[in-house]
DNA sequence: GTGGGGATTTACT
DNA sequence: GTAAATCCCCACA
């Protein structure tokens, strides 16, 4: 048995290694299984710590985002609003700290587990949208620094897929860094970031 | 030590 | 459509 050692050069995540932008839309259509759970990778999104104002690495390395700066392959996982988990994969060559946000996937084995963990959810909806994703694999903090090495499994490059813009960012919202598969049902529906309160809206007055 | 904000989801009108 | 829920992280004093 050969160790798969990420980041290291050859073995089947080696396309992680590669420049963000070109690895991201490489995980569409990707399996991940965990927590009994297989899904069918649908939609992501690309954050470069070096060179992105609305990635959590841009100020630097801390505690929470230290996954994002060691190797590739590895689970960065957060906690955010309180109450919902998001998962991404690191990338990248080594030393730079980018990851890929795990949006939304379809449930192809463990549908039983799934549905027990989300009883109201419809099957479409199961991991429609990163906290749900989380939930479903039964992800959460305990998962942060996770070696993905032999959970992910990459398919063939898909042709049919689409670009956008990221989904809930005030900063660096412009850049097309989602991408989802073209026409699938999973894909989480597009929602512009919230403005902060007493900030005034982009209107002319008068 | 304190305060502001968040890569979301759900329920309700 | 809008609003509430609710914990952690980070920057600053």
């Amino acid at each position: 048995m050969a160790a798969v050692s990420p980041g290291s050069g050859s073995g089947p995540l080696e396309i992680l290694t590669r420049p963000v932008l070109e690895a991201a839309p490489r995980l569409l259509g990707a399996t991940l299984t965990l927590g009994g759970v297989t899904l069918r990778l649908t939609e992501v999104e690309a954050y470069d710590g070096d060179n992105d104002p609305g990635s959590h690495a841009n100020r630097g390395r801390t505690e929470r985002n230290k996954v994002m700066f060691g190797p590739a392959g590895h689970l960065y996982v957060y906690f955010t609003y309180g109450m919902h988990h998001c998962c991404n994969v690191s990338c990248g060559p080594q030393g730079t700290a980018s990851a890929i946000l795990l949006r939304a996937g379809e449930v192809i084995d463990g549908l039983d587990t799934a549905r027990a963990r989300r009883p109201k959810s419809s099957d479409r909806d199961l991991a429609r949208g990163p906290g749900r994703l989380c939930k479903i694999l039964g992800i959460d903090r305990e998962d942060d620094g996770l070696d993905l090495s032999e959970v992910l499994h990459l398919g063939p490059a898909l042709d049919d897929i689409s670009t956008g813009p990221r989904v809930g960012l005030r900063l660096a919202a412009d850049r097309p860094w989602r991408f989802w598969i073209t026409g699938d049902p999973t894909v989480s529906r597009y929602v512009a970031a919230k403005p902060r309160p007493g900030t005034r809206t982009a209107q002319p007055r008068r």
